[in-house]
DNA sequence: CGGTGTTATGAAACAGCGTTGCGGTACTGT
DNA sequence: ACAGTACCGCAACGCTGTTTCATAACACCG
């Protein structure tokens, strides 16, 4: 008994979600306020209550969706080419997500929004990603193109830089069109030649 | 005429810009309200907006103040020894400057305040520290160190590196005490390894 | 069919935010 | 002494996230 849902939780939540992403797509992070997303579906902010917690609650949705994207991009790399120009693509699907929707990817990797912060059970959601680039280190340490280091290092190396260039670009710290993409094949080129195991060409282009 | 400044100009300045300071550094950036950081140092939100131009203008004076203390650690970092070694040197210098202060090295680099963005005049402002980087760069360049390659671009790709390594080890990301060391160092010297012009040791210790 | 219980819902209240305008204060030039 | 004016802080406005509450709408029961 009791009175019956005039709107299905689960499409609402749906809703909710869409435009929010929508919001933070095209108007930045500042347009994500509760009563304008309710606006934004003809609800009140009292059904972002009832679905998500809180803000933070709708936030957290929003991060989980934006690593699922990126888990998708990273699942289009191949994994049986070469393996080091796998572990390339890796970097440059993560450059494509970052560039595909800049704001999300702040609320992934930066703090645009001071009161949500990832919880431990989050970032535990999310190993899964970093796991996928472990993985595509591992096939190059194994077959003896990188020198035998803990994949995770070099894991962590590589993430750090293609996080690093990624908040440079999106800053437009890395110029205009082609200076970009030129700067990020120097860069994450450098970053794999430094792990090589022998390097036979003194000299790069 | 006029009613004479019972406190200094410069001096309350002053005072609100170490009391806001203290604020972030301890507390974070929600605490940074013109209300509370008025009442800190026992005026008005009107100080705020009479000696810095509205509270975007106080958090420009602390992202300003991030990168001079920046520059003063740069400073320190000798220029005259093996090339490559000063450029480590600057990579761990940026280190410490963001774990001396993790809030504000987020308010330099991040972007922790919605309502804050750096005008193209302080980027240029800011220019200068990524010179010194440039500079380094060229002497490991001009010495045959590294491969001829335009030192804009690899101290674009170091730059992107120490950001992304600050960013994990603020996030906590890095592991604990010496793992975050190794991190530094593996990725670091991986970075520098693969724009030099001859490697001569094939396996890395 | 009417009453009742239960639940969904949105409008309104509350505290806090950045910002602005107004009125009072306290000094200076005449 | 008086007028003028630069300064200062209180209070208001519109916004935010969040909670509360009155209302609405159904299912069940007598």
């Amino acid at each position: 008994m009791g009175r019956p849902r005039t709107r299905d939780w689960d499409e609402l939540r749906r809703e909710l979600l869409e435009a929010a992403g929508r919001l933070l797509a095209q108007e930045g992070p500042q347009a994500l306020s509760t009563r304008r997303v309710a606006h934004e579906v003809g609800t009140s902010t009292t059904a972002v209550y009832n679905l998500f917690q809180d803000k933070a609650g709708l936030l957290r949705a929003m991060f989980l969706d934006g690593f699922a994207a990126l888990e998708e991009r990273f699942a289009d790399v191949p994994v049986d080419g070469d393996p080091e120009a796998d572990l390339l693509a890796l970097g440059y699907a993560y450059r494509a997500a970052a560039r595909a929707n800049p704001h999300r990817y702040d609320l992934m990797f930066g703090r645009p929004i001071a009161d949500f912060l990832p919880s431990e059970a989050d970032l535990a959601r999310i190993r899964g990603t970093f796991d996928t680039l472990v993985r595509a280190v591992a096939r190059c340490v194994a077959c003896g193109r990188f020198a035998p280091t803990d994949p995770d290092d070099i894991a962590t190396h590589l993430s750090a830089l293609v996080h690093g260039l990624a908040s440079l670009e999106l800053r437009g710290a890395l110029g205009e069109g082609e200076q970009a993409d030129h700067r990020w094949r120097i860069a994450l080129e450098a970053a794999c030649r430094g792990h090589r195991a022998v390097t036979w060409a003194a000299v790069p282009g």
